[in-house]
DNA sequence: TTGTAAGCGTTATCAC
DNA sequence: GTGATAACGCTTACAA
């Protein structure tokens, strides 16, 4: 297999390289019959430019880096189905990473990506990320990064989340109109954003409506399933059981699924529950699962919008320092009715 | 930001670009000396390798391609954290791409990584493919591709699928044990072999058992789900409706539950239902859902050992034109029970 | 043990 | 309108 270049091209149509090479990339210096011929060889040998010569001399990859903490999860894959929809469009390539909710591992991947590997990087920080040295340095490498969902708050970028105060509290206070008083929360880690910005959601719709509230009824859970299905199961077999759980991520509102069937509760009648998930099939559930379901394509979509404009070299758009927000939606469904 | 490279690092320390590479490579024809130096440098001024230069020189770019169908599904998913498990521990990296069940789509994607931005291809073939012109220029190129579950049955290379034809069999007689004796087929295209081999299994399940047997319970959907759910519906209404339901791929079982929903019969009393997936939350679903679930990561992980074992050099172990079969496991749930 | 130089494939700059 | 040349950053013969 002969390795069809600019050169080999060149040498078949008795031009120099460079000439070629102007006439593949339409330039207006090429006159019209050797860009045709040019065009025609090409098209014949089924040549293809190599990528990474391009981006030697170019500086730029046309790949954009991906990196979420989970990637069995309806959310990030609608994200990235999203943020595809649009660089594909550019003719740009995608690096997915998976975190797998683990700081070290995110901090290799970001190492790797730093050489230049990347033009750009989008992410969702784990839950396990308290310092954001290593993402600040992405960003002192003149790369560019923007946040979704959970964010590095204190990195000056452009970071695309949905309402979560609100949806937090929205949540709430639909647990409390349906009867319930003593509701528990369960986040992955008061480190990061969605867990800190939806249990003051979660806070304040228990202080408006004026009901009792204890520390330990926010249940800082842990990575591993078996764990929360422990942990939950050992808050739910106590006489003073929680009437009313709010989940911050999808993946524990299936452990406390597991766990209420386990303990023989029912769900709705004798405890309610709503999470936040883009899961599809949430009606489809014993009992149908009340979501809090995020704007995920939407999310994708701007995010992708967001970095080709600043690519771009013409339009030059900057990445500000601001906090986008795109609303959820609340679907209630019988897991959360009275 | 100046750039910081190899050149750069010679400045610093007076020493030759070469010495630094060598070093940096921790070639053995380097002092100690030389190289804790310029380790200390490159390790305080935070040196990155460019990947491209390298991928340039070395002719290849430490990168896999991973073409599949759809993104919001349990199995892919699993499939790709399997791959990126084993790859990262070797230094590579992940494009992934949705073809989203479109050739054309898919055909770009391929030819965009013909150019060598790939080192190999991992896929899983839509469902619309039939012509595979498209993949053999891949081999040609003498890039390495293997498929896995849905797979191209023509190119010379090794396959990873699951016991298609057994699963497809075993699920059948399943049925017919929980009191089937009408069972209908769902699948996306007769053109992709886990189509043709799910329905093997059926046919023969459905004439060992001497069944009666039409051709129109074979039942070709299409890729929107609002239509599959009329088509389906529209099968379920006659008296004559079927009493099983046999899906091939995961979205058609959820489709189906819907339509079924939507005519008020019920699952499994009316009608019962078992289908390949591998969501995770089978068992939480109204009523629990049966599943042939494939090994997900496993088939994942073999897949990027293979790739792994033949791009290593040094083994040069060869990638055979064979198919390995790593079996399903069959969760009989309420669905399909009599 | 280290330095020199060439080349991977592409394109921008300068010349003709 | 087209050709020669250099350079992107890295590695590897070949020299020293």
């Amino acid at each position: 297999m002969t390795k069809i270049n600019i050169k080999y091209l060149a040498e078949k149509l008795n031009m120099a390289p460079s000439t070629v090479s102007r006439a593949l990339n339409d330039s207006y210096e090429i006159s019209k019959a050797t860009k045709e011929k040019v065009m025609a060889l090409a098209k014949e040998l089924n040549y293809q430019p190599n990528p990474y010569a391009r981006s030697l001399r170019a500086h730029r990859s046309k790949t954009i880096g991906v990196i979420i903490p989970e990637r069995i999860n309806n959310f990030f894959a609608q994200v990235i189905d999203g943020i595809e929809e649009i660089t594909q469009q550019y003719g740009y390539h995608l690096l997915v990473y998976n975190s797998h909710e683990d700081v070290e591992q995110e901090k290799k991947i970001i190492s790797y990506l730093l050489g230049g590997r990347v033009d750009a990087i989008v992410m969702s920080v784990s839950s396990q990320t308290s310092s954001t040295e290593h993402l600040e340095q992405v960003l002192r490498q003149g790369i560019p990064i923007i946040f979704f969902d959970r964010i590095a708050q204190n990195i000056p970028t452009t970071k695309f989340i949905t309402n979560d105060y609100q949806s937090g509290f929205d949540a709430t206070m639909h647990l409390i109109q349906s009867g319930c008083r003593k509701i528990y929360f369960l986040l992955l880690s008061k480190e990061i954003t969605i867990g800190k910005e939806r249990l003051r959601g979660y806070l304040d719709a228990i202080k408006a409506s004026n009901l009792p509230f204890l520390e330990n009824w926010v249940i800082q859970c842990y990575q591993e399933e078996k764990k929360n299905l422990e942990l939950i199961k050992s808050f739910l077999y106590p006489m003073d059981r929680p009437d009313g759980i709010l989940s911050s991520v999808e993946k524990l509102a299936i452990s406390a699924y597991h766990a209420i069937k386990q303990t023989k509760l029912r769900i709705p009648e004798d405890i309610k529950l709503i999470t936040f998930s883009n899961l599809k099939i949430a009606d489809l559930m014993n009992p149908p699962l009340s979501t809090i379901s995020q704007p995920a394509y939407e999310i994708g979509r701007e995010c992708a919008k967001l970095l080709m404009n600043n690519l771009n070299k013409s339009k030059q758009i900057s990445i500000e320092d601001k906090v986008i927000t795109i609303p959820s939606v609340i679907h209630v469904r019988s897991s959360s009715c009275s």
